[in-house]
DNA sequence: TGGTTGATGAAAGACGTCTATCATAAACTG
DNA sequence: CAGTTTATGATAGACGTCTTTCATCAACCA
C-alpha cells in the first residue's frame, strides 16, 4: 500500500495555521508574519510535501507556453530540428505544452538579442534558443529571466549564469571522440587528416576542433593533423577548398568535419575511386549525410539526436516554471552512426541541403 | 491563444446526451443502446476529445503499480539496472508511479514462467521483464495480458504478439556496428578476429554475433572470423578461454565480445604488452569496462543505456494504463563509447563485476 | 476613541474526471 | 396490465490546488 502523498490541507494542519496561510507560503504571496512562515516551512520539511502540480495546473487550467529561436537560413540539421518540432506539436498540445517556433538570421547575435528583447511577453513561460555569448545576447537572457521566463541553451551553451540549463552534447568531447575513432582506423598506420570547421569564432566548433586535436595529439603522435580549413558552413565554399586541397596532397586518410556544408564535402568524395576515398567523420545526421553513409562516402556520423533535446529542452523549460528540480542529466551523449546502425528514415521524401 | 482541450461535457453536449451516458461509452462501462454510443463517438471523433489523465487521476488518486523482473546473479549490467531503479524510485512516487523491483533465477525460463504465473495481482498495472522465447513464459505473458496488464519485454524480445512494446536495442544492429567499428580499426590491413559469446541459445548474443559476421563478410572481406568462444557470462570462464586461444593464436588482432563475464576478458588483457593488445570492442558500459576503457586495454564499449530503457518501459507501461497511443519510438540506439566520451562517472564507489 | 493596517482564518467555486445513487422513462415479459 | 428490464438523465461528492472574498482580531497611530 503506497501511502497518500501529503496535500497542502496536511501541512498547514501540521503546522497549526489555515490552509490560507499555508498556501500563502508556499506560493509566495506575502502578508505572513515570520514566524508563520517558519513553521509552514518546517511542516513542508517534516512532511516531504510537494505540490502536485497536475492538480494544479487542472485548477489553473494553466498551459505552458515556450518559444524556440532557431537561426534561419538553409542549414539542413536547423531544418530538420523544425521538422521535429512540428511533428512534436500535436503531442504536446495534449501536455498542455504550446510551443512557438520562431527564427532568426544565422551567426547575427545582435539579430538574436533584439529578437529576445522584443519578444512578446503575453505569457510565454520560457525560451530555448542556440546560445551565443553575445553580451547583449547574454543580457537580453538575463532580463528575461528577471521576467520569469526560463531560458535554455540549445546545441551552444554560454556562461552558466545567464542560462538555467544547457540542453546539447559537449562539444570538446565531441571532437575527443571523432579524433579517437579516426585514430582507431589508422592502427598500424601513419596518416595525415584534415579538418574542417565553419567558423573558429563559433564556440562549439572551435571546441570540437580542440578536442580532436588534442586527443589525436596525445593518443595518435604518429598522425599528423593538417591546418583547418574555415568553410563558413557554406557547402560551395566547403566544396571548392576540399577539392582543391585533396588534389594538391594526395597523402589525406582522413578528413573530420566538425561544422556544417557537409554536402559540399560529399560531392567531392563522390569524384573519387573507393580505395582513394579518406575515412571521413561529421556531424548531424541528416538527409545528405545520411546517404553519404548509405553509399559508402562517409565512415562515421556523430549526431546530437535533436529529438531527445528538444525534449529535453521542454523539461528543463517545465521545470522551472513549475518550480520543481531539473531533470538530472549531463550533456546529451551524442549516437554514432555508421552505415550500419542507422534509424529508420522517418522522411521519405527527398531532400537535399539546400531545401527547406 | 490556444483554445481550451474539449472535455468530456462538450463531448455529451455535441452528441446530444447527458454526461452519464458518454461517460458510460468513453468507459466502456456498458449498458448503453448502439445508437447513443454511435453517437457519443462521433462526437468524440468530431471534437477531437483526449482524456485528461491528469484529471482522472486525480479524481481516483491513482498510482500506477509496476514490476520490473530483472535476473538475479552477479552480473554487473543487471546490477547497474537495480542501481538505476532504485535511484528512480522517489523521482517516480511524485510522478504516482510505484516501481517494484523483484528477481528471478538468470538463463531459467521455467522459473521466470512460474514468477510471473504467481505475480501478486493486487492492482498491479504492468511488468516490465528481459523477454524469452520460452513457451511457458509466454504463456505467462498473455495471461497478464489478458487480466489487462501491460506487458513490456526489456532487453530481450519476444514474438510480438505476447508482449506490448519492446525495450531495448536492435542487437543485430549492434552486431552490424560492432563489426564496422572493428572492420574500420581495421582500414589497410588485414586481421583475425576473435568473437566471444554468453551462450548462442540466448536470443540476444545469436542476434549480435549473425550481425557481427554479416557485416564483416558484407564490408571487410580481408579479415578473417575466427569460430566463436562461448563464454557462459562467466568471467573466469572467459578469461581461460580468451587466455588460451590468444596463447595458440598470436596473429589475433581483434576481439569482439557480444556478452557479458568481460571482467575475465579484461584480466587477460591486462597481461599484455600495449603493443600487443588487440583491438577490443564489447557491450555495457559498468564499472570494470568503463575502467578497461579508461586504461586503454578496450576499445569501444557499446552501451544501451539502461537509465533510458527503464525510463522508456514505465512510459510504455503508462500509456497502456491509461489507455493512450504508446509513445513512439523504434529500438533504443546504443551509446558508443571510447575513452575519450565517457559520460562522468555516477558511481564513485568501487565495485568489481563479481559485487552486488 | 475611532480609524487604519496587518495577520489570519473560513469558505466557496473552479478545473476535468470518476464513482455512485436515484429518478425517470421506454421497452419488454408474462 | 402489473412487473420487470434497459436506457438515460440529473446530480452530488471527491481528488488537490488556486483564486477570491469576507470576517475576525490584534496592534498601531493620531
Amino acid at each position: 500500500m503506497t501511502r497518500r502523498m501529503p496535500t497542502l490541507t496536511d501541512v498547514a494542519r501540521h503546522a497549526g495555521v489555515s490552509y490560507a496561510t499555508a498556501d500563502r507560503v508556499v506560493n509566495g504571496r506575502g502578508g505572513v508574519s515570520e514566524k508563520s512562515a517558519l513553521r509552514v516551512r518546517r511542516a513542508v520539511e517534516d512532511l516531504g510535501y510537494v505540490r502536485n502540480v497536475a492538480a494544479a495546473n487542472l485548477s489553473q487550467r494553466r498551459t505552458y507556453r515556450f518559444a524556440v529561436i532557431l537561426p534561419s537560413g538553409p542549414n539542413a540539421f536547423f531544418g530538420k530540428v523544425r521538422d521535429i518540432i512540428s511533428q512534436e506539436r500535436r503531442r504536446l498540445r495534449r501536455e498542455l505544452v504550446d510551443l512557438r517556433l520562431e527564427t532568426v538570421e544565422a551567426f547575427d547575435p545582435e539579430a538574436l538579442a533584439a529578437h529576445l528583447a522584443g519578444l512578446a511577453r503575453d505569457g510565454l513561460d520560457g525560451v530555448a534558443l542556440v546560445g551565443s555569448d553575445h553580451p547583449k545576447v547574454c543580457e537580453a537572457m538575463a532580463a528575461l529571466r528577471r521576467d520569469g521566463l526560463a531560458v535554455v541553451t540549445l546545441i551552444s551553451d554560454v556562461t552558466d549564469s545567464f542560462r538555467d540549463a544547457y540542453v546539447g552534447i559537449d562539444n570538446r568531447v565531441a571532437g575527443c571522440t571523432a579524433g579517437r575513432l579516426i585514430g582507431l582506423a589508422h592502427t598500424g598506420r601513419a596518416g595525415r587528416i584534415l579538418p574542417i570547421v565553419g567558423a573558429l569564432s563559433a564556440r562549439d566548433h572551435a571546441d570540437r576542433l580542440g578536442g580532436f586535436r588534442e586527443t589525436l595529439a596525445a593518443r595518435h603522435p604518429g598522425l599528423t593533423v593538417l591546418p583547418e580549413i574555415e568553410g563558413r558552413d557554406r557547402h560551395e565554399r566547403v566544396e571548392a577548398q576540399v577539392a582543391e586541397i585533396l588534389a594538391a596532397d594526395p597523402g589525406i586518410t582522413a578528413i573530420y568535419s566538425a561544422g556544417a556544408g557537409n554536402s559540399g564535402l560529399v560531392r567531392v568524395l563522390e569524384g573519387r575511386a573507393p580505395a582513394e576515398r579518406p575515412v571521413v567523420v561529421l556531424h548531424e545526421l541528416v538527409a545528405h549525410s545520411r546517404r553519404a553513409l548509405e553509399q559508402g562516402l562517409v565512415d562515421v556520423v556523430i549526431d546530437q539526436r535533436p529529438a531527445e533535446e528538444i525534449t529535453l529542452a521542454i523539461a528543463h523549460m517545465r521545470a522551472v516554471a513549475d518550480r520543481m528540480p531539473a531533470p538530472a542529466a549531463g550533456p546529451v551523449v551524442p549516437a554514432i552512426y555508421v552505415s550500419e546502425n542507422l534509424p529508420p528514415d522517418p522522411g521519405a521524401v527527398p531532400q537535399g541541403e539546400p531545401s527547406r
